[in-house]
DNA sequence: TACAATATTAAGTAATTGTTAAATGCTGCA
DNA sequence: TGCAGCATTTAACAATTACTTAATATTGTA
């Protein structure tokens, strides 16, 4: 997690490699280059880099068959790869899917647009390491992805805040989470709120989901028990 | 699949178009030519190549204006054309991809590059085909082949977004997709449209497809469910 | 017991989504 | 080229749902 975010930049004219290698250095960046898609395929094996940017049309290899073949190597199967075309067309978008790239920017790349992808991919690159999507007790299970709640074959649905904030305590069977924790993790920490609004929202929860589930620890916090 | 894969060559220059022929012949190509533009458009339309080498410069009708043309004929909608260009410039590049190109090669050509790249396109083209373009629910199928939506022996025809809408959530019933997330993969990361633009779309479905099958997880998103 | 912390309500406020109709954009065709 | 017809987006407003607060009651413990 500390270590500096490495990127591969890839187009075969030269002036482009060196704004996007100049905007990305400016972002804190470790970028290396290449010319074509063979080199692109051979340094991408060394560098190991967490995102490549890759132009479609290049002579001899393009960016549509790089990437198929980048995507087969499993040293770089968590790569992410962003298309640079000259143009946004459907059928162009759509190979470049079907090839495997996670992202596409069109030509002439804005350096404000360009940062802002990057930095939102290497967002999501860190929450998926961190984030379990599923959280299954057994008789109950916590589903992210259908934001769904099961319990004995009952499906629940819960709105937002209710539903993270059950998550977090499910988290940690059996943990104490502090009032601060919570509102932290659930609200966020520049989010200010009333000293009650916690106590409601477990109120709901103790209603939808079971009363013996959660328990008060006075002058703490709460803790979930299956 | 099992058909002779046929290219059509174009130029003025039958010195050219011979080598070309030739080293794609060698290839196991099905190979035609023709001299200009307008002879190109009139055999292109009998003879159905899946690809077209088309020189930029040519007498009477240039290759751009001839490719724009190509490309408005439903038959040879799915035709790749490659451009053939004495030297690689931008401005030629830009024109050529507005009209349609799908890839680009400078003279002189190289058979060996030539045959890759040709190699490759076809390699794209089946890949496509053989994809899997229909998701079969049982009681709804959706072909994106056909864009059809077939519900119980019914068929429904749905305009491009609204197709892309439910085969996107359809992809994975139950799995909530968040607006974002709809967002990038329907419209492309770079477009920006209104807030209620998905909604609208949302509401389109549920009044041709069914109210039931569309959830709104407020806050998050929206997930499909059969 | 006292009293500080938490529970419970209902009601207020905010945020998000739904619905329409009209505006805009696009495509094929005469 | 201009028009017709559909697709898409926008904008305004309504409806719904989520969230917070405030007032009051209850609880647990020093």
């Amino acid at each position: 997690m500390s270590k500096i975010p490495k990127i591969l930049v890839v187009d075969d004219d030269p002036d482009i490699v060196e704004i996007l290698r100049y905007n990305l250095s400016l972002g804190g960046y470790d970028v290396k280059s290449a010319f074509n898609g063979k080199e692109a395929i051979k340094k991408a094996k060394i560098f190991l880099p967490e995102i490549i940017l890759l132009d479609v049309m290049m002579p001899e290899m393009d960016g549509i068959e790089a990437c198929s073949l980048i995507k087969e190597i499993p040293s770089l199967v968590n790569t992410r790869i962003i298309f640079l075309s000259a143009r946004s067309e459907d059928y162009t978008q759509l190979s470049a899917f079907d090839a495997g790239a996670d992202d596409y920017i069109s030509k002439p790349v804005k350096p404000k647009i360009l940062l802002k992808k990057i930095e939102s991919i290497f967002k999501r690159i860190n929450k998926k390491n961190e984030e379990i999507k599923v959280i299954d007790l057994g008789e109950i299970k916590i589903d992210r992805n259908s934001y769904l709640v099961h319990i004995k074959n009952q499906e629940i649905a819960l709105p937002r805040k209710e539903f993270e904030l059950f998550y977090l305590l499910a988290s940690k069977p059996g943990k104490v989470f502090t009032r601060d924790e919570i509102m932290g993790k659930v609200w966020g920490s520049e989010v200010v709120v009333g000293d009650r609004t916690i106590d409601v929202h477990i109120r709901k929860l103790r209603e939808k989901i079971g009363d013996l589930y959660f328990k008060t620890v006075k002058g703490i916090g709460y803790k979930f028990n299956q």
